[in-house]
DNA sequence: TTGAAAGCGATACCAC
DNA sequence: GTGGTATCGCTTTCAA
């Protein structure tokens, strides 16, 4: 087979092979019914011949559309975040939607990136604080589609969360009832949208039954040596500590093998520290983002729906590092 | 603040409005250094006022560049895939390349979705047996630059990939060091080539050392649940079992914490169920793929280096599924 | 230094 | 049914 052309061909090359116009190449391509089963075969051979793909930068411009959309990260950091990618790729791709991401990361140039990001995509899924509102109302003025995830409302802006608030008072309460009295608050809740729901969540608990308040500690990060920088240097060993994610919790065991602590999130590696933490339907948060996504793109512009609001519901696990509930202990 | 146009404003509005030609515009905004300190002005206030943001498309038309790349993936799965995509995104934002990605996951329409992608990069990734390798041929005859990852080299393209075979008899001879005669290798040779490898190296292993070849256990999978499965009906006390991976090899244990068996990864899961595993730079795989991609897109096509292979390291990481090793039980 | 105009690669309207 | 052509929004010669 001989090589062809090194450069792309073109819908003009196809039209010439076949000889026929490209209006009319367009329309076998696209199968349309207004060409004849005739010359769709020679278009096809043709198009086969020259292994021609129509570039998705003409026809994008034509269309005017991208057939892509984008969810933007606070950091890619962490089986968390990834779970929730999974959810929402698996179902863009469900409404033929390519996707882009990008973590923002502490990038310095961020909300540059997310504006580039921007201009790619019919919309846009922005994950907890990874820019700020006043990014977000920009972006939402221009028209362009958003969806919020994890993350505190803006309005007029979709919004998909999961329950925090709630579900740590109720952790909190678990706690009480172990006779646990001395709390710890390990994490920082003025960063991520979620945390700050956890804390209030659990100072709410604690405030309800009379109990003080838990000590707040910041973690300065999220991950496994966080937990273990604090396990060493900031926390009690009779401390219950309330930790704003599994990988806190984790590192503050890897350090404390039988400190009371709880998580959030429930990794896979939760289950395996036996870990008391609570569960979030990562996939679904995902999955639920890229169809409300959807649904604003193709919704007619003219006449758009209220912002929706919805809280995906958490639930507590309960393993052994909240404390022996039996006489078979699993750690 | 008045509400502006709803439809995007383009390089035309800006140019009416500071008073210009749409080229003045351009190359005010790309800052040229063809444009009066004065001129440029006027365009940026003009620019700034109808929140103008150059659109992607005509931007990349008429440069001939997407400035983005992508990376298929077999199946978005599972912590491990997670990690990679990490790596790959933080090096891809590095040179000013956005990233789409794509879970061929069984998809019944896995060409045509990677040949979508390839229409909207400037390369691609191609991680494990996502597609075949005629696809990947077929694709890099079309000149698009590609990397492979994690996956057996096609002729022609760019390879990165982690040790399997060579740490696999290490594996087998630390096991073989335990006393253990019994094997069993849980995991389909035939899927990911990863998995091949570490195959081959086992049963070296084994053979190397005059004991019998390790019986294979097809898992139809490598999540917890098949591992799970495996143990329940598949596989004997005194095995020990090599798994494929490690969300195999914790199934295994979730099932039966007492079987002796290994992984492959060191998820963080991994060591707190004090899993016997192997230690692949899931980043750097990633980061390196990324890398080279961009060397690949950036290099003068007249003259293409010759395609490199790179192979990272791997290394045992001994706990304690593998069998006891001193007075000190870690699980 | 600036502007006019020719692409870039498709889609789709309007004639024929 | 098909073909001609305007159009999408930008970059980049080529002139002025």
């Amino acid at each position: 087979m001989a090589m062809k052309a090194l450069t792309k061909p073109t819908i003009y090359q196809v039209a010439q092979l076949a000889g026929v116009s490209i209006a009319t190449v367009s329309r076998a391509l696209r199968d349309s019914d207004l060409v004849t089963q005739q010359t769709r075969e020679r278009v096809l051979a043709a198009a086969k011949q020259l292994q021609f793909t129509p570039s998705r930068l003409g026809r994008s411009l034509a269309e005017g559309r991208h057939a892509a959309n984008g969810i933007v990260f606070p950091e890619l950091v962490g089986p968390y975040y990834a779970e929730v990618v999974l959810g929402y790729e698996a179902a863009a791709a469900g409404f033929g939607s390519s996707v882009l991401i990008l973590a923002t990361n502490g990038r310095p140039d961020a909300e540059a990136a997310v504006r580039d990001m921007a201009s790619r995509v019919d919309g846009l899924t922005v994950m907890g604080q990874s820019v700020s509102d006043e990014v977000v109302e920009k972006l939402a003025a221009t028209g362009l589609p958003i969806v919020l995830l994890a993350r505190d409302p803006v309005p007029g802006v979709d919004t998909v969360r999961a329950q925090n608030k709630r579900t740590a008072e109720a952790l909190v309460e678990h706690l009480l009832e172990h006779g646990h009295r001395q709390f710890v608050f390990l994490g920082d809740p003025a960063g991520e949208p979620d945390v700050g729901g956890r804390y209030a969540g659990a100072q709410a608990g604690l405030a309800k039954s009379g109990v003080g308040p838990a000590r707040l500690v910041p973690s300065h990060g999220f991950d496994l040596e966080a937990g273990r920088r604090a396990a060493r240097e900031l926390i009690a060993e009779n401390d219950a500590v309330i930790c704003a994610n599994d990988e806190l919790a984790l590192g503050v065991l890897l350090e404390r093998p039988s400190q009371i602590v709880t998580g959030w999130d429930d990794l896979m590696a939760a289950q395996f520290a036996g870990l008391t933490t609570v569960r979030q339907p990562m996939r679904e948060l995902g999955a639920t983002a890229a169809r409300w996504l959807n649904r604003r793109i193709t919704e007619r512009s003219d006449k758009p729906a209220a912002a929706r609001r919805r809280v995906l519901p958490t639930r507590l696990v309960v393993r052994s590092s909240c404390g022996t509930h039996s006489p078979e202990v699993h750690r």
